[in-house]
DNA sequence: ATAAACTATGGACTATACTCCATAGTCAAG
DNA sequence: CTTGACTATGGAGTATAGTCCATAGTTTAT
């Protein structure tokens, strides 16, 4: 399929096909038209589309699928389970920190609110 | 004072000095030096220095800081009661939301956990 | 007199994840 | 055969908060 296909099947834009693709986290083949050649995403590259935007969602940067990508591919079973347990578990623990700062802030916060007389 | 004195004593860099005066959050009178001009800083950019920092590790931007800066100096004091509680209410409610969205990868990160079989 | 330490200026660079634009070639429908 | 929809390419722009560099003038101490 071409990129326009892909990227309303993936529901992204083909602006973000190709700047995965750039940065590469998919790959295409090459379909010739006329004189020019246009990409040729196949299966594998929606695969990916969905796992980036399921890992994206979790909190995992492009950087760290395209590392991952690099690793395994993208057959998420290829990666051993003691792996796969490292992984989400210091992405749960980045995420633990993150949430411990952010209750810092808020009783901060909280605590400016109660400092500010009352404006009646 | 110059600039390598204020910068000391506000526990930041020179350049960050230089990066919140090009944006708008201090100002600095000129003190000849040749033919050249140094910055003159007084205590009221020491002042907005400190409470830069302090907006900051509560969760605030500069844009919002120096917001507040051009409506109503670096007087805390001159912000209005309501604005005051305002001003960290919707501060307050930006980290419940963020907190809420960490909180939800969080539960999925856990249930992804517990979905990988245990390597023996 | 000279070196060390300080200052100013402008601009480039960092990370993250795209988005937007202009230009130009291609394909399908009417 | 022309119009609209699609594609490719390269490069610029967005937001945030600075950092780093080179060049050049200044001040202070020895």
């Amino acid at each position: 399929m071409l990129i326009g296909e892909l990227a309303s099947r993936a529901e992204v834009s083909r602006d973000t096909v190709r700047f995965y693709q750039r940065n590469g986290l998919i790959t295409a083949g090459l379909r010739r038209a006329g004189r020019k050649y246009y990409g040729e995403y196949g299966a594998d590259a929606l695969e990916r589309l969905i796992l980036i935007k399921q890992a994206k969602s979790a909190g995992f940067t492009l950087r760290e699928v395209k590392y991952f990508f690099d690793l395994y591919g993208s057959d998420i079973e290829a990666i051993p389970l003691n792996e796969q347990r490292n992984i989400v578990n210091s992405k749960l623990l980045e995420i633990e920190d993150r949430l411990k700062q952010l209750k810092t802030i808020r009783k901060y916060l909280i605590e400016q609110l109660k400092e500010i007389p009352e404006s009646i």
